[in-house]
DNA sequence: ACCATCACG
DNA sequence: ACGTACGTGATGGTG
């Protein structure tokens, strides 16, 4: 069994001097508190104790003051701004269910000795985490110490175990009282032997050992008479300076180990603390984000696999009397399992037969609520199966989602464990139970409308979607990946005859070897396995030999036929079409992504590449509807800063990136250079990023000190970005997280860390995330009522892709001009903004020709 | 499993 | 002084 005790003062202590100033929105000073709980935290999770504890100093005098009144004397008090955080931390750990000691006359030291002895005597291990040095006299076999020192915002821990302290100071821990009782300690104004310093006072413990051993021999000691004389005047001092700095270790209070045990948190209590002190990162930290008071112990679950047609009716019954039930497909809706308060039910085909069907159709009916996890999915299967899916009130993977989009993983088992405090085993039962508290933490976070209005009503879009599909002309791919294969083979010639060799030119460490070591061509940059041979250290290089651009055209070749060509080949369904993966829980900014294969990354920049879209088509008879809006990022900063400049381009229809290359470099607006105006450009992508200087001028090709002039320039006339890049961090810096207009939510923890750059980090993010999130909500939006107008009116138009600020409709012929006015008109008047919002549609018979 | 690279908004 | 723009996914190579 091992405990750990914590020398409280001595951590509280350390965390106020080694972390910037932090304060509420009232003004309580809480980086103390901050820093102790961190640290707490951590070394809860690395020790892994059985049982932990923290001892106080009280403020009143202790035994040593009436042993000696210059003790301590000097000590100022300690500052206000740290004085009142320590019935915080106090309280906090009352919350925790972690003991807490403190005796009158006595000081956290002698607590902690007193707990260490007891400890050795019940045949525990301890463990001090403190950041005095005093404690390494406790340590024995059983006894360690965690000294903590905290350098430039950085927490570090030594562990001292015997051998640890023998090798550093070269005698025993209890000679560490020796040592002390001679140098003498000025802080705590322990005398010493005047005119002993720490070098004469460790050489002197390495020699002889312990104070008695000096003292009791001191005519004969083989030192310098003048030393001899100084230990021999301060001989009372030192005795003295002795029993200042020795522990006690029978300080008369009761303590067992036993009572230390860890014990679960009170998590509501500590939640709402820590909201109070606007603690959002350890709300997370501490897994309290998801508590629930009402979730109740669940009584024991019974799981009944359905095998008569009879008790599939008795089981549609009573999922029709239900509030709702949850639901769970399995094996590609070979069968559900269905979950209710008490029980799971498995339904499958293979068991009951016929009547499998048509129970599907009820359970998925309008009329029949129920709730999910990754329901999208579940629909795309449905339709699949030829079934309409209606019904759904919730899903509780989205919900998770929205709660906190950074989430890798939104797995049943770990949502059991993050907010259930009693897990069922059942993932339909547990889908059950996590329904009402999901929602009200939704209800809580304020995301019910994003989750209402947005997520809930997208994903039928989706699905319909996926099963859709985006045909593709397979034998025109196919041709295309031919001349491909040989432009690769030619390229590849010339340059293993180039190289004098042979390679494997698609290795980068290959590659580097034969640019840098064989060709001997300047190195540009490395990456931290080696040369870094990308694009940009290639284009610099490809005038100094003739390999390079053969490099770059084979990269151009190998690129479009492994990923586009061969990869979009093999996910060509036998339908013909493409049917991707539209993920709905994978951004930290709730835009989408799409896989397997990913339709949103198909080239487009590059001529060669754009032969990739000519592939995506129509059917026979169809057309493509291609509609996108434009710089809606830029416009959403502009509302979003109240930029009033920024306002009046867009209001005026004006060519931003001219407008700002006017701004940026001082001249008239029909005086911008084509030049100029894709500098500025690049300025108005950085400052959504999050711009810096250095970033700017790698990426436009210009001084670093003409970047910032251009920066500054831009800041100085859209004054109202300047104010917005400011103000959006000091509010997530209060708040934690950030919003989009929707509302929807990223938790910025980054914005604590003490790391410089994990800090700037979480500033660009806290400026991004709400316009590129809003810019996402809105396409959303924008799907749901397309989609919505496009049934209304009868159309037989359907969504195919989405990319993010950019729609694809497939329609017959005949329908292509009423869809693409109703495709501009629903994306254009999603939402009402200080600036137009501005859809542009094409049409044509593939995805190139409609852009 | 991770890296480097490169495709997109 | 820090190290360097936001968000994604697929591929081939490597240890």
């Amino acid at each position: 069994m091992k405990l750990m005790v914590i020398d409280g003062n001595s951590i509280i202590n350390r965390a106020f001097y080694g972390i910037r100033m932090l304060t509420t929105k009232d003004g309580t000073p809480t980086n103390a508190v901050y820093g102790f709980l961190t640290i707490l935290q951590r070394f809860l999770t690395e020790e892994d104790p059985d049982g932990v504890c923290v001892a106080f100093d009280l403020r009143g005098p202790t035994f040593r003051h009436e042993q000696y009144a210059e003790y301590k004397a000097q000590r100022k008090g300690m500052p206000d701004e740290l004085a009142e955080q320590l019935p915080l931390v106090k309280e906090i750990l009352d919350a925790m269910h972690i003991p807490r000691y403190e005796v009158e006359r006595y000081e956290a030291d002698d607590l902690i000795g007193t707990i260490a002895a007891q400890c050795d005597q019940s045949g525990w291990d301890c463990v001090i985490l403190t950041g005095d040095k005093d404690d390494l006299q406790l340590i024995t076999d059983r006894v360690t110490v965690k000294l903590v020192t905290s350098r430039m915002g950085q927490t570090k821990t030594e562990d001292y175990t015997p051998a640890k302290f023998q090798s550093v100071y070269g005698f025993s821990p209890r000679q560490f009282i020796d040592l002390k009782a001679l140098m003498g300690d000025s802080s705590d104004n322990i005398p010493g032997v005047p005119g002993v310093g720490e070098k004469t006072a460790m050489d002197l413990i390495l020699r002889f050992g312990t104070l008695d051993r000096i003292y009791g021999d001191l005519p004969a000691l083989d030192i310098k008479d003048s030393l001899r004389n100084k230990l021999s005047a301060g001989a009372e001092s030192a005795r003295l300076s002795y029993d200042l700095a020795t522990i006690r270790c029978d300080v008369p209070f009761p303590f067992a180990p036993e009572e230390t045990a860890r014990r679960p948190f009170d998590a509501q209590t500590l939640r709402n603390l820590f909201l109070k002190l606007e603690f959002q990162s350890l709300i997370q930290k501490f897994g309290l984000a998801y508590i629930d008071t009402r979730s109740k112990p669940t009584a024991a679950v019974s799981v009944a696999h359905i095998q008569t047609q009879a008790e599939l009716d008795a089981l549609m019954q009573r999922i029709q009397a239900a509030d709702y039930v949850s639901v769970r497909p399995l094996d590609d809706l070979d069968g559900v399992e269905i979950g209710e308060a008490d029980q799971v039910s498995v339904v499958s085909w293979n068991a009951v037969g016929e009547g499998y069907n048509a129970f599907l159709q009820t359970l998925f009916g309008d009329s029949t609520p129920k709730v999910g996890h990754h329901i999208k999915d579940t629909m795309t299967a449905l339709l699949r199966e030829g079934i309409t899916p209606g019904g759904y009130l919730f899903d509780t993977a989205l919900a998770a989602y929205l709660l906190d989009p950074t989430v890798s993983d939104y797995g049943l088992d770990k949502l059991a464990d993050q907010y259930l405090s009693d897990p069922s085993t059942e993932p339909a039962h547990v889908i059950y139970t996590l329904y009402p508290i999901l929602k009200e933490r939704l209800e809580q976070a304020a995301l019910t409308e994003v989750f209402q209005r947005i997520e809930l009503p997208l994903c039928p879009v989706l699905a319909q979607m996926e099963h859709i599909g985006f045909l593709v002309d397979r034998s025109e791919l196919r041709a295309f990946g031919d001349k491909l294969s040989a432009w690769i083979d030619d390229a590849q010639r010339e340059i293993f005859h180039l190289a004098g060799q042979e390679f494997n030119i698609n290795s980068p460490k290959q590659l580097g070897q034969i640019l840098f070591d064989v060709l001997g061509l300047p190195p540009a940059k490395k990456t931290k396995t080696g040369y870094s041979t990308n694009v940009e250290v290639l284009e610099k290089l490809k005038d100094q030999h003739p390999i390079v651009p053969k490099i770059m055209a084979y990269r151009d070749y190998t690129k479009l036929k492994s990923t586009y060509v061969d990869g979009l080949t093999r996910a060509i369904r036998p339908d013909g079409r493409i049917h991707s993966n539209f993920q709905m829980t994978v951004t930290a900014t709730g835009r989408l992504s799409s896989t397997e294969p990913n339709l949103q990354n198909i080239p487009i920049r590059k001529e060669l590449g754009g032969e990739i879209r000519k592939m995506f088509v129509a059917a026979p008879g169809h057309v493509l509807v291609d509609a996108d809006y434009s710089q809606i990022e830029l416009r959403l900063l502009a509302h979003i800063s109240g930029d009033e400049t920024m306002q009046a381009a867009f209001t005026n229809q004006e060519d931003i990136h001219t407008v700002t290359a006017a701004q940026v470099f001082h001249v008239a607006p029909e005086d911008v250079t084509p030049l100029m105006r894709s500098r500025a450009k690049a300025v108005n992508f950085g400052i959504v990023y999050g711009i810096s200087a250095f970033s700017l001028a790698q990426d436009i090709g210009v001084s670093q000190i003409e970047a910032k002039m251009y920066i500054e320039n831009y800041l100085a006339k859209y004054s109202g970005v300047r104010a917005y890049m400011h103000d959006i961090v000091e509010q997530a810096k209060s708040e934690g997280q950030v919003r989009t207009l929707f509302g929807r939510i990223r938790p910025l923890p980054e914005l604590q860390s003490s790391n410089f750059n994990v800090r700037s980090f979480g500033e660009r993010v806290a400026l991004n995330m709400p316009i590129q999130g809003t810019a996402a909500d809105i396409m959303k939006l924008a799907m749901i009522h397309v989609d919505e107008r496009l049934r209304a009116e009868g159309l037989k138009a359907r969504l195919v892709l989405q990319v993010h600020d950019e729609l694809i409709v497939e329609c017959p012929e005949a329908e292509a001009e009423q869809v693409a006015a109703l495709l501009e008109a629903e994306m254009e008047q999603v939402m009402s903004l200080a600036v137009p919002l501005e859809a542009i549609a094409h049409s044509g018979k593939t995805w190139f020709d409609a852009k």
